[in-house]
DNA sequence: TACCAGAGGAG
DNA sequence: AAATCCTCTGGTA
């Protein structure tokens, strides 16, 4: 048995050799593959192929010119399939092909040549990869920052922590301390030391997968510079090639041949959503538990002067960075491994894929089986054109504002997946010329063949059954063990199913098709909207929906069993007009909920559990005195069914912010930079908070969240708020945390039940809490 | 006060 | 480098 874990080519004597990575039941193994060639298909013009053929045959650097016949827009059509002797003449080839006069289009020549072969091949990276038991191990650095921001040219790594899924933990450092006690640690005599060390560890321990928290943009961009400065070949490959760096779109990723190396902060970005990323937020949204921390101010001080408990409290820190990555990435790596497996891409560029690329990966695999020519990447051009051209996306309902009771829920079971699988959605079927009368019709005056079978609706019906096959297995599993494994599965079909509409709409996509993407949208919007026209027929009223979903009330008296009854017969009318695959749920009952505006309600259900939508609470950049003086009230007003206890919570939270003594930790605000620092044309206060720090030394950049304060001196509140590493604790804006945190969060709740600002500020008298 | 850029959520 | 719809803030004129 083995487990293909990377793969990439290299030229030997001019030749090109595939090589591919495996970890097997005896170790390792390279294999490599020589008789393997780039190719690239040419479509000429119009019964000019031969000529064509001839012109191509002149060029040099091609190894063969041969006829064949593929699928395009699924009909068969002849094309050249041209071999290359080197993948680096590709671009120059396709370039100068595409200009010839017979040539229509060139098609497959930017497909990377690695994923070429893996492609062809039908190789399946990560298969059987859970029996054979990997070894993971997760590493982490600490590095001496006397200026904060370290410097990879003059400061050096201290400690070099290191966990494996096999029994080790160290931390490498090169400095002791009187009485140390930590069995861990391993005390060695310099910098040099410790990086030789960490990477005969890697190679020594076997290690398959490398994990990191940030390691793409922090610790091993720092390592390769510190191991140049000591002249270290920084060799982790599993052929002893050196760690490399490669560009990745607008990031960098840290590439280590044959032992993949997978960094975890890109992974819980895209999975978890949550107000920071730090390793110390993700491990407790996994784990539920605290995670050291301290002070990145104070490292540097700590190192010049430690005192025996500083010390060993920056020793745990450190190991535990290692341990809690190794953690994270044994919780959530299966979930790759499954997606890397369905995809076939590798684990390298499946963890750092987001789902527009996982979805072409899984195309291009399918498309080959099929014979069908794979679609060009769109040019820059063509991508800004699709950019400006928008399309109608899901129905919302306006709500019915305010407090209501025994709510239902219905909604439809994966409405786009559903509508593009029942409809036969495709770039290829659209408009077909087969069947324009008797053919599926979209409200956008498209039509989709009824003949013909469209390639992504049946991969993503393959998807789908592939799914409701494992959740028949799961339901009858008892081994908690195999339920996980099949639970991931299907976790992955999902995600994957989820993402096909997206992919239609997205302008670098290949399969890129806006009459798809809106066929699906104007559809959804019929179905909802019919859906919506016949509630009242069955004694219900609408409070609310959006997209897939609509939330009815009982409004002709009905109770118990028979509100049930004629939810009963509303499901039946609705399904028995749908087309095939398509179904609206129930998908549960609410005691009460209270509904503000478009996507901002809360309801709370049997169990007496919350849900929150769209609210303050729900946000990152509402500070936590604002969300929890929220909750506290919507919990007053859906579980306790005691409004009048609103105004005592607000009022008594208000007095404590006037006290002073909210902890910071309460008061942060979280916004991310979602732009080039430099392209700001109105700077809020996240960017201004972090100018400020910049100026202290602190590094910000796009992409980032910042964490800030609005502080008392100031006179704007962009010129208020500071990065919270450089607030004391007290130093706050009393006036703007009551009146633009507390207040405005409560106050949308309660005035949507009647209040008036003036009366929740007691000017008035509280009259208008009749009605609940 | 009206408008905008910017952000982050829902589905 | 998945889509659109929607609310809300802080800054600006």
């Amino acid at each position: 048995m083995k487990t293909l874990l990377d793969a990439d080519y290299t030229t030997r004597d001019d030749k090109t050799v595939i090589r591919l990575f495996y970890k097997t039941d005896e170790g390792r193994e390279i294999k490599e593959i020589y008789d393997f060639q780039p190719y690239m298909y040419v479509l000429p013009k119009e019964g000019e192929i031969d000529k064509l053929s001839e012109e191509i045959g002149k060029i040099s650097n091609i190894k063969n010119v041969e006829k064949t016949r593929m699928l395009e827009m699924e009909q068969e059509v002849d094309v050249l399939r041209i071999t290359v002797n080197h993948p680096r003449n590709v671009p120059d080839l396709r370039a100068i092909i595409r200009e010839l006069e017979n040539c229509e289009e060139v098609r497959e020549a930017h497909i990377p040549f690695a994923e070429r072969y893996l492609t062809d091949s039908g190789l399946v990276p990560m298969e059987n990869c859970e029996k054979l038991n990997l070894r993971i191990a997760s590493f982490d650095m600490e590095v001496y920052n006397p200026d904060r921001e370290p410097d990879s040219e003059k400061d050096p790594i201290i400690m070099i922590s290191y966990a494996d899924n096999h029994g080790l933990k160290k931390v490498w450092t090169y400095k002791t301390i009187e009485g140390l006690d930590l069995d861990y640690v391993e005390v060695l005599g310099d910098e040099k030391e410790i990086i030789e060390k960490f990477i005969e560890t890697i190679k020594k321990r076997e290690i398959d997968i490398i994990t990191t928290y940030n390691g793409d943009n922090f610790d091993f961009p720092y390592l390769k510079d510190r191991s140049e400065k000591h002249k270290i070949k920084l060799s982790l490959g599993a052929d002893n090639s050196p760690l490399r760096m490669e560009r990745r779109g607008m990031n960098m990723g840290a590439r280590v041949k044959g032992r993949p190396h997978v960094d975890m902060y890109p992974v819980c970005r895209q999975i978890f959503n949550i107000p920071r990323y730090t390793l110390e937020d993700v491990y407790q949204e996994i784990t539920g538990e605290e995670k050291k921390d301290i002070q990145v101010n104070a490292m540097a001080g700590i190192w010049d002067n430690p005192t025996f408990e500083e010390y060993t409290a920056f020793l745990e820190y450190s190991m535990s960075d290692a341990t809690a990555t190794l953690e994270i990435a044994l919780e959530l790596l299966p979930l790759h491994y499954e997606i890397s497996r369905i995809t076939r891409e590798l684990i390298y560029q499946s963890s750092r894929a987001g789902s527009g690329q996982r979805v072409e990966s899984l195309l291009i695999k399918k498309a080959f089986e099929k014979k069908i020519l794979v679609p060009n990447r769109p040019s820059d051009r063509i991508v800004n054109k699709r950019q400006r051209t928008t399309y109608s996306g899901g129905y919302v309902v306006e709500p019915k504002k305010g407090i209501h009771d025994n709510i239902l829920l219905f909604d439809f079971r994966s409405l786009y997946p559903s509508i593009i699988i029942s409809h036969n959605i495709d770039p290829s079927t659209l408009d077909c010329n087969c069947c324009q009368k008797d053919a599926y019709m979209s409200p956008t005056g498209h039509y989709f063949c009824k003949k013909k079978k469209g390639f992504i609706p049946e991969n993503l019906e393959g998807l789908l059954q592939r799914r409701i096959t494992i959740k028949k297995k799961l339901n009858a599993e008892k081994d908690p063990r195999k339920k996980r494994f099949l639970d991931v599965k299907q976790q992955a079909l999902k995600l994957l199913a989820n993402s096909m509409y997206g992919y239609f709409g997205f302008p670098r996509a290949r399969w890129y098709s806006r009459e798809c993407a809106e066929a699906i949208t104007a559809l959804g919007r019929k179905y909802i909207q019919e859906t919506i026209e016949i509630v009242p027929s069955f004694g219900f009223g609408v409070i609310y929906g959006d997209t897939d979903s609509v939330y009815l009330i009982e409004t002709e008296g009905l109770e118990g069993d028979e509100v049930m009854e004629h939810a009963k017969s509303f499901l039946k009318k609705i399904n028995s007009e749908l087309p095939e695959g398509m179904e609206l749920e129930f998908e549960g009952f609410y005691p009460r909920g209270i509904f503000i505006t478009k996507k901002r309600y809360a309801v709370i259900d049997r169990k007496g559990k919350l849900i929150i939508k769209g609210l303050e609470t729900r946000r990152r950049d509402w500070a936590n005195v604002a969300k929890n003086t929220q909750k506290k009230v919507l919990n007053v007003l859906l579980r306790d069914k005691t409004p009048d206890k609103a105004a005592k919570i607000v009022k008594d939270m208000v007095q404590e912010i006037k006290k002073g003594e909210i902890p910071l930790s309460d008061l942060t605000i979280n916004t991310q930079i979602t732009k080039d620092m430099g392209e700001y044309k109105n700077e809020g206060p996240h960017i201004q908070a972090a100018k400020k720090a910049m100026k202290k030394g602190m590094e910000f950049k796009q992409g980032n969240i910042v964490t800030y304060v609005i502080t008392k001196k100031g006179s704007s509140i962009s010129d208020k708020a500071k990065v919270v590493d450089f607030v004391e604790e007290g130093d706050y804006d009393t006036y703007y945390y009551i009146n633009n945190q507390v207040l405005p969060a409560v106050l949308r709740i309660l005035e949507a039940l009647g209040y008036t600002e003036d009366e929740l500020k007691g000017k008035g008298k509280q009259t208008t809490l009749e009605g609940f």
